[in-house]
DNA sequence: TTTATATTTGTCAAATATTGACAAGTCTAA
DNA sequence: TTAGACTTGTCAATATTTGACAAATATAAA
């Protein structure tokens, strides 16, 4: 859980014995950016989660959790936020799936 | 806490009797896009922030944390990631603040 | 009603950011 | 040295965001 996205792309692969072009082949994209998001400096396109599960058999969630807990991460170092942030994420999450669950069933009393 | 970051904005805006226009004009945007900013059809532009906290007499920690806590809370929403990935976010923040502490002290002037 | 002000919505070009692609470089192991 | 793996730099193509304006609607007071 201590790595950088990058790292963790970076750890399947070797572990799975693939060069970059191979993984790259697999992603659909160029070794040379594939280099680059392993090592930091390019970000790891959201729409190749998926792929990226499959070539790993790995489960959608937890490359998820990893893909998204590294995207906050870096907000909130980068901007020195405040650990509450993450709190209140949560708080914030929570209002909306209780929001939206009143809105599929049949809603008896609304709190606005 | 409970609101979007707009709803947010338009409380702060009508608590304090100020138009659309009135506030657009101190956060140096147009009224129609505040307009929007409020009504959650447009992001307020992380830049702004610090400009919204002379404006009504706020610490930026508190707007910074209502603004990014606003940010992940939607894109946990709107992808459906597991609270998990709040808590590994707070592990990963961690990790980078020691990484970086670790640097600042031992390291001297590495550029890498 | 009319008028003035406030707010909302649509659109679009300009400014920014991201991406894909390729060339050329380094590094390591035969 | 050669081959394969990896890294880095660059740039045009795409995509996204932003600023700006016009026009529509809403609200409230005269």
């Amino acid at each position: 859980m201590k790595t950088s996205f990058g790292e963790y792309i970076r750890k399947l692969r070797t572990e799975n014995g693939m060069t970059l072009t191979q993984l790259a082949a697999q992603l659909e994209l160029d070794s040379a950016n594939l280099s680059k998001i392993e090592n930091g400096k390019r970000d790891f396109d959201e729409k190749r989660l998926e792929k990226l599960a499959t070539v790993f058999s790995l489960k959608l969630d937890d490359i998820k959790t990893e893909f998204f807990s590294d995207l906050f991460a870096k907000k909130i170092y980068e901007n020195n936020c405040s650990m509450e942030t993450l709190m209140v994420a949560e708080e914030k999450v929570n209002y909306l799936k209780s929001k939206n669950v009143k809105q599929g069933e049949i809603k008896f009393n609304t709190n606005e």
